[in-house]
DNA sequence: CCATACTATATGCAAATACCTATAGTCGTA
DNA sequence: TACGACTATAGGTATTTGCATATAGTATGG
């Protein structure tokens, strides 16, 4: 439900069309926070209806006619309502985890090969990550304050990656040295 | 999407009503996959028409009757086909992040306040589930390999938040001693 | 010359989710 | 005796999401 508020976000950045948001969301926010291209188009058309952004059509010959939208300042003080509005945890909803409670029903070759997936994944993820450290790292000619924060998070990311990657290994460690029977009725 | 294999999950332990579902979930599930009551009712019958479970219907005198679920064969095989398949990661969406990569256009004062509920927050959920890792390191009569994986998913989301918590008291000491202007525009 | 990709916007639709409300009897307590 | 809590099930409904598809011109490469 705040997929609106890291629109605007970026419309503090600067105007964009729908196209241009969705290619820049892929670059930068789509690590923590994933959407549909058609999403982007909704949810511009929600807050035109909102008045939290205005549109300007530019006419072109070669290519589709752009929507450009701009933040209003409605919008801009949503935005920094939202920003400053004590954050409520949303409600967990841990598929992983979920498996790893109720596998103890799986054979063990099964649930090492399962955390094996998972350890590969978690280490695709962090390298690309890093990556994108990297770069942000050398964001030297940005404004302070921003340059800050985006450094910020992307090392929050690779923070909680690593924890999960070493987390993972130390498991993988003790279940390989576990008894293989799995258990068709644990409570029984 | 996969609400009715955590019921399955709870159903291979024993045959439950709605009820006990909801409560058990609330004990047991819910730091990891929070759900509403009314859903609960809600899966239980599209798994009834999937043919998951079965329905028992025990008449009562003092109370509402009770329809007591068992996981049938197919819903078995079904629950073990999804541990068994490779963990496709859900797309991110984590609002606490977003907010703090737009949080530039905040003062400091509020950000740091931010950043102390949050903390609060994530102390407040570890020190909820170390009490919840206590209760689960004291199954020593359950069944071996369930205890394991049920100490395991503990240990997973008790050293996540360690992880979290840690990571937060350190950007904390970072951000008090940042400079105080928000940008307004820092890409101008 | 054909296939693919890029620019650009958008709708259709099934499913899931969250939140609220309905129903209705029993039991304890203030 | 009134109020709330417990047992037990369930529907209404707005909103969001994911996935697929439509449209249509230009440019690029094999």
């Amino acid at each position: 439900m705040s997929l609106p508020h890291m629109i605007m976000g970026l419309l503090t950045w600067n105007s964009f069309t729908g196209y241009d948001l969705n290619k820049l969301f892929q670059q930068t926010v789509q690590y923590f926070w994933w959407t549909e291209q058609s999403q982007i188009y909704r949810a511009l058309h929600r807050m035109e209806r909102d008045g939290w952004v205005n549109v300007e059509t530019i006419i072109q010959q070669d290519n589709p006619n752009r929507k450009v939208y701009h933040l209003t300042e409605t919008g801009r003080a949503e935005l920094l309502r939202w920003l400053a509005e004590p954050h409520h945890e949303d409600h967990p909803h841990e598929v992983w985890v979920g498996k790893l409670f109720f596998s103890h029903l799986l054979p063990n070759e099964d649930l090492i090969h399962l955390f094996e997936i998972r350890l590969a994944q978690t280490e695709g993820l962090l390298s690309g990550l890093e990556e994108r450290q990297a770069f942000v790292n050398g964001l030297t000619h940005e404004s302070e304050r921003s340059a800050i924060l985006q450094k910020m998070t992307v090392g929050y990311g690779v923070e909680m990656l690593r924890a999960e990657r070493d987390w993972m290994r130390r498991q993988l460690d003790i279940l390989r040295g576990m008894p293989d029977q799995p258990d068709s009725n644990p409570h029984s």
